[in-house]
DNA sequence: GTAAATGATACCATTTTAGTATCATTTATA
DNA sequence: TATAAATGATACTAAAATGGTATCATTTAC
């Protein structure tokens, strides 16, 4: 998040890995590789060799957090009902599930509202 | 929970937790753990010797699934700001921490307003 | 005294998380 | 055209969390 807000920031200029390690303090490789994520998942374009970087490839209140705790933690899911690896065989009755399920369709709602616009200043 | 709420449903009688076994098909060692737990967090009394076995030390509508879930899986977090083992040095200026604390609370209000009694039946 | 119960506690395997390291490829430019 | 500066791909590692198991000690009813 710190790295996209630099990079939006910066509005459409290429930005380094190793200009954002100077300004934000993150290990380079680890940031590479959380970049590197960033642009497979089309939230970044990159451009290789000399001159190279990374640039938003979207504009900012059009990335969502909700889709980058996707990325990085996979699908939501609070309520995946297993018990010693197998199903529990009462998922579709339980009414634990289904508050559960109810609070987890509002997060989400939620941080869908969340953008990268809306944590720039 | 399937063990609470079975033991809710028998009002008042001691429950072992070969009984509970039996009926929930969770295995015996980790039922037991999980009930010894509970019994030093107050949530189920327990009664050694034989004869012996567990019942609930609260009424149904006083145990909140909040509680259940801090005693198994801590405090309440989601926004502990941590970066390469230090607190990240932003924590009080965060946009985004406020934003997701915000979350928190509500997740966690909701998860307080629901008791064992409401998931009965 | 013994059987039936919980208490305490140590142990283990697997998965997840957080992060490092390295070699390959691309490209601007001197 | 060689080279330096950038990303791409990918393999590796250490520590913590998760989901359990196993065992010995203690209590108590009968």
């Amino acid at each position: 998040m710190k790295a996209l807000r630099y990079i939006a920031s910066q509005n459409n200029k290429i930005i380094t890995v190793s200009e954002l390690v100077k300004k934000l303090r993150i290990p380079h490789s680890f940031l590479r590789k959380i970049l590197q994520i960033l642009n497979k998942k089309r939230i970044l374009k990159s451009y290789k060799g000399q001159g190279g970087g990374f640039m938003l490839a979207l504009k900012p209140d059009e990335i969502f957090l909700a889709d980058l705790i996707r990325i990085f933690h996979g699908p939501f899911k609070f309520n995946d009902c297993l018990f010693v690896k197998k199903k529990c065989p009462e998922v579709n009755s339980c009414i634990l599930k289904r508050k559960i399920d109810n609070i987890e369709q509002r997060v989400i709602a939620e941080l869908k509202s969340i953008t990268l616009e809306s944590l720039l200043q």
